[in-house]
DNA sequence: ATTACTGCAAATACTTTGCACGCTT
DNA sequence: AAGCGTGCAAAGTATTTGCAGTAAT
């Protein structure tokens, strides 16, 4: 399955007129291994691992292109604190995330499918894509209150 | 309706125990008046127009306060661009973001509630809010391309 | 009276940009 | 060969923090 993630980024790019170069295939196969959902000094400090010369600004503008191009996902677990995930072909799921220690959890259910086209039609948007945040606490952090 | 929105917010901040104070009451009040859904920059210039001393330090710290207490909700239009509003008391809603224009449409529909506890049951979460975001282009910015 | 809150200024941290060089197509 | 993409360093923003004074309870 991460063949798979992997191919359809890299696909999606070159389909959009960019290049694959170096730094790029290391960012997406960094993203699609991994099964957190990593912010952007773990995977400075990831990628680095692979690909030693990579530095900052490279990232900053890969991350902003493949989130431009709906290929990567943000989760917003805190003000000012984001992290990342490759979007899977055939995957569509939303995120549970703890208020108190930041883990995700991800779950399947999607209601909102159902509405889109009908919100469509109201607003006359053309929706492209949708987040959906659930934030509590997780069931450590609430036995720890 | 303002009225009651002010209301609710002054006083779910003297619940947890937080002074009411100048400051406070001035960037509450001109949230609850704004219709738009503004950023930090255009808040802190409504604000000085009230209240000429408020600093920026403040407006961070209270901004981050009033999220922590889930009075304010942050709208994310594009990679590190938040936009604002208060919650009304007994209004629940969602938004659409153009992503070309970044302009803000509500829409009621709200599909997650039914779907909230059957979450929470699997996963052992407590849910305390949510946010979706709809994103897609307005009907002005589909005709411009 | 007590203690939280504020404003200022300084310190950090974060993000973007210009440019010369290198790599993908 | 052409031009996009990269890395570095610097510039530009954004955000946080320490502290002395002030105001809310």
């Amino acid at each position: 399955m991460i063949k798979n993630t992997i191919r359809a980024a890299q696909e999606e790019l070159k389909r959009k007129g960019y290049k694959l170069t170096g730094p790029r295939k290391a960012i997406i196969n960094y993203l699609a291994e991994s099964q957190e959902h990593p912010d952007m000094q773990q995977i400075f400090a990831g990628i680095r691992a692979e690909y030693p010369s990579i530095g900052m600004a490279t990232l900053y503008r890969t991350l902003g292109l493949l989130l431009e191009l709906d290929i990567l996902r943000a989760i917003t677990v805190k003000k000012n604190q984001l992290r990342y995930e490759l979007k899977k072909p055939g995957d569509h799921h939303h995120h549970l995330v703890c208020t108190e220690c930041s883990q995700i959890l991800e779950f399947g259910s999607c209601s909102f499918k159902h509405i889109s086209s009908e919100i469509e039609t109201v607003t006359r948007y053309s929706i492209e894509y949708h987040n959906l945040e659930a934030y509590g606490l997780c069931p450590q952090c609430q036995a720890t209150s």
